[in-house]
DNA sequence: AGGGTTAGTTAACTCCATTAACAAACTTGC
DNA sequence: GCAAGTTTGTTAATGGAGTTAACTAACCCT
């Protein structure tokens, strides 16, 4: 535990607002203003916020003593007036550690800048381990970023397969027999940095919201291991009842689908329309266009009713890169189009993931970005 | 306009927060504890807010002098110390009007109080109108209304079919052939009081979370005319990217569904799963129970990804009562734990709503008291 | 050199919630 | 019956967070 805890999104629900609550939600908008338009002056900050110069010149002063912000030099131009100091996030002053648990390949770390942008990657030993030796290959592999970063660290996030609560703790993990398992306060204690665990699925949309091509209202499908899916209403993450929100794998289709699933039912999407299901079909011989007909059926039965019910009309489409192509995603497009309106709809956008490798990772530092600093 | 337009949703996106805003919010904390807890103490206020006694004071002086709250007398008791004043919400003193515009019969009306009670009902005469036709009937309504309402009146609120935005212009209602028609503006020059437009379906799911038994999750589906659905998630109702959310009766489950639709498409949900669909069925012989398991299929099919994905364990099931009946949640129920994961834990509930008659006007005064005094 | 413009700071003020102290009105114990 | 203890609600003083008004600094232009 290094700092009190920020809970930015509590804000509004239940307690009461004090004018310190306040304060720290303006200094958040003021490094969100930086994140979005960049260096700016202390002036302009003032115009984009709405608050007076004097607040914000206070709140600037505020955030370099954080060293969250940093100045940056003068503006150069040809304008009337006093030259402007740029402030800007202490981008080359602080790094960002995530750690993705989420693949078939061994556990993967990287440093970060700000920007979410990967300056070092690191992998862990090829050699599966669940329960407490998990955490010992976790740890030992952010001892070894730890090493390599030459900066101070903002926090440390991961993203992790399963169920994980808002405060950090697995309670499902099956990769990893973890069960209510308190991941969060593990890494603080062994690093004393900040940390945030959150779904891979989660963090994957993250990525894409805050980096790739997002909006207000949008979802991810994911296929890998299984088939996951994020969302995000009214630019916030929808986290479910219990937290397993995400969860498209285990639905099921129809009466007459019987595939039996890893999780013990039958029928479920999972069966069909994960990666490891494809490549059996595949191996099965099975033409790829005729599978990528049956799969987008598949997905797009269970994905229409989620489009139309929260009118949805931004789907990224992401997964192993072998299998979720161009000619999958217009398959999906169609059969999306054929259950929808919304699918139909002019400004519905169907589109393919950039960096599907790295979306878990910069999701990680997106969700660490949100709760040290309050960044969208 | 009567009064300077308050956004309580707005907070905390993108603009700062001043002190008064902080303010703004307290004093809605108080009014949300009375509506929760009932007539209070400021110390019992105090004690439930965590703001002092001194500024919980003054703060139920604003509200008094606002006659959003009023003192109802000693407590009477058997305690050491002075009694204490109790104040409560200005429940005798404050009315909200509401109207239903979703019915196949004419507009509805009714005088509710602040937990949206209904004391008198009225409406208007069956004859169809569209256009500015309809807004006259409504505005006709909303007179007789007024004319015998006793107290002042809080708000008017709407429950139109259609979509409609947050600024209360109904984007597209078939219904009465609007478009981008500005229908809280024109009762509220009509009235000269607070109007607030909701589409009806989310007008029902707001009720049944405030009145009836919802949760911080849930959806409500609601079959009529089409077939409506409503969702809240993070107690927060979703409109979605375009305020087109909750339109789940034109999704078509399968490529060989090729029913007409009245939207012009084929194979709609709605062509299968509402009200007049179902009697159609019924008239032409089909057994209630074969009915039952093929519509409750249907809805099924829809609704688990809904559930899976958002992690929602509450559902409200209503509409018209002859024909959302026991038998047809039931069948519901076991169609959708087949299907989803999510219907088969343990803390899932299907209920049918207890007041559907009602759903929609209540619905409208949960909407008002929500936008006039902050009270979810 | 002087006038206009923009950036950032200083000073005085307002608003909001806090702590500390107190008066009012009850119960309880002796 | 009276002192002691409790609880409520108010008054007064304090400090934090924002504002406006006024000022200095540093530029451009003529």
């Amino acid at each position: 535990m290094t700092s009190p805890r920020k809970d930015w999104n509590v804000l509004s629900h239940g307690s009461a607002i004090l004018p310190s609550h306040g304060r720290e939600h303006n200094l958040s908008l003021v490094l969100q203003t930086l994140s979005d338009q960049g260096a700016s002056s202390r002036a302009d900050l003032a115009r984009a916020t709405g608050l007076t110069r004097v607040t914000v010149s206070e709140l600037v002063a505020e955030l370099i003593n954080r060293s969250h912000v940093i100045e940056t030099g003068q503006q150069e131009q040809k304008r009337p007036g006093k030259p402007s100091t740029l402030v800007d996030l202490n981008r080359p002053g602080l790094r960002i550690i995530g750690v993705d648990l989420s693949g078939v390949v061994p556990f993967r770390a990287a440093i970060m800048d700000l920007d979410g942008a990967i300056l070092k990657k690191f992998s862990a030993q090829a050699r599966e381990a669940t329960g407490e030796a998990a955490t010992v290959q976790l740890l030992e592999l952010l001892d070894t970023a730890l090493a390599e970063c030459d900066a101070p660290v903002l926090g440390v996030g991961i993203g992790s397969p399963g169920v994980v609560t808002d405060r950090g703790i697995v309670l499902a993990a099956e990769k990893f027999g973890w069960r209510d398992y308190d991941l969060r306060s593990a890494v603080e204690q062994a690093t004393g940095l900040a940390a945030h665990v959150l779904n891979d699925a989660d963090c994957a949309i993250l990525s894409e919201h805050t980096f790739g091509q997002g909006s207000d209202h949008m979802i991810l499908l994911r296929l890998g291991r299984g088939v996951g899916c994020g969302v995000i209403t009214h630019n916030t993450l929808v986290r479910g009842s219990d937290f397993a929100a995400g969860e498209l794998g285990h639905v099921r289709q129809r009466a007459q689908d019987t595939a039996l699933c890893s999780c013990g039912q039958i029928g479920c999407l999972e069966a069909y329309a994960s990666v490891p299901a494809i490549w059996k079909s595949l191996a099965e011989g099975e033409p790829k266009e005729q599978l990528d007909q049956r799969i987008a059926a598949y997905l797009a039965g269970a994905l229409a009713p989620l489009l139309s019910v929260l009118d949805i009309r931004d789907v990224i489409f992401t997964g192993t890169p072998e299998v979720v192509d161009q000619p999958l995603a217009q398959a999906l497009r169609e059969a999306l189009a054929l259950r929808s309106h919304t699918a139909r709809a002019e400004n519905f956008r169907l589109s393919l993931s950039e960096d599907p490798e790295h979306l878990v990772l910069r999701g990680c530092a997106v969700n660490v970005l949100f709760h040290e600093l309050g960044i969208t």
